[in-house]
DNA sequence: CACCGAGAGTAGACAATGTCTACGTGCCGG
DNA sequence: CCGGCACGTAGACATTGTCTACTCTCGGTG
């Protein structure tokens, strides 16, 4: 397992293999075969753990913030910061087949994660807040799936990067509030 | 290469090997090579036509509406469209390897896409319409790389993703002017 | 007209991988 | 003591990407 997230990262996405993580664990090819049937289920493991990682961070950067306001940018940048600093775990996590073939799993591990995003939003904006949180998560997660496959780099550079995500919060909770008064 | 696309959309990304490109073909498993040496080249030939395809129906969509402001509303939706009927050819071309890869052309062949959409920018807000058109970019793919996936359906439902198109262009586009006057 | 050379496809080989199956092996409860 | 069982091993097999040697087939040149 922790081979797994070991592989993922230094060695990209197309490294993650049974076999290569059996030998980074120095156990035998078929050893994983009880726990994981499969390779896509061996990756869904890998992914929670990410989403697990994911999860903590954000939840850490919204505690470190003094206000509830302040608190959805420190996750909006860590969500950013995440995708770019682990792009190989980014893709994985949000992989097509693997949310359809052990989604359940993923979505249960994801759910506390947007819960928490939904109440720092019901702090700011009461209106509406799974909206609001929806809103803010798809427009942070556009940046941070663009930026994290470097699609962003020949348009504009990483400091826009960061104004882009602060503008994206702002905005959206500007017209969210703006609507709910 | 119409081979590729096929399977690319029939059997989902796994399902793009050289050897079942070939056998789709009718040719030898050895044929592509010339042209495409690597899987990777081959798959980013995949991706590149689908990304001809999308600029397609963005530049369609956007010319069958009647203002600049329905254009943009236009491409949004006709985005998050393509991504939600074409999930796995959606994400293929965002692929992080094939990106850094033979990114070159791929983001060449994305370059006149995004002019694009900056022109139509242009014509509502043209204050700094390269930032606009970025931040329009990321807010929608962020919807359609989420709605692609599926990983909204366990928050929300497809009515909702229309609508958080709809609203994630009328904030920018209303950031943007109101900012600019 | 004969030839030959380059572009294009074929076929076999090889290592690596996912998955299946049969087989050890040590440990704990009765 | 011993029998089942969780856990890992090892071999096999089909499939894949990639490499290499080889055919084939025209079009231009002597």
């Amino acid at each position: 397992m922790n081979a797994g997230v070991r592989l993922l990262e230094s060695e990209g996405q197309g490294a993650l293999t049974i076999r290569a993580v059996t030998r980074e664990a120095g156990v035998s090819h078929g050893a994983p075969r009880r726990y994981f049937p499969t390779l896509s289920a061996l990756a869904a493991a890998v992914a929670r753990v990410g989403l697990v990682d994911l999860g903590l961070a954000l939840n850490s950067a919204a505690r470190q913030a003094v206000s509830p306001r302040e608190s959805l940018d420190a996750m909006a940048h860590t969500y950013v910061q995440f995708a770019a600093q682990r792009p190989a775990m980014f893709a994985l996590i949000f992989r097509h087949d693997l949310l359809e073939g052990s989604g359940e799993n993923l979505r249960l591990a994801s759910r506390p994660v947007f819960d928490a995003l939904i109440d720092a939003v019901e702090a700011v904006a009461p209106e509406n807040p799974q909206f609001t949180a929806l809103r803010l998560w798809t427009s942070v997660h556009g940046i941070a799936a663009l930026h994290s496959t470097r699609a962003l780099e020949p348009i504009t550079d990483v400091s826009a990067v960061t104004e882009l995500t602060r503008r994206a919060v702002r905005d959206v909770i500007a017209d969210a509030t703006e609507r709910g008064t």
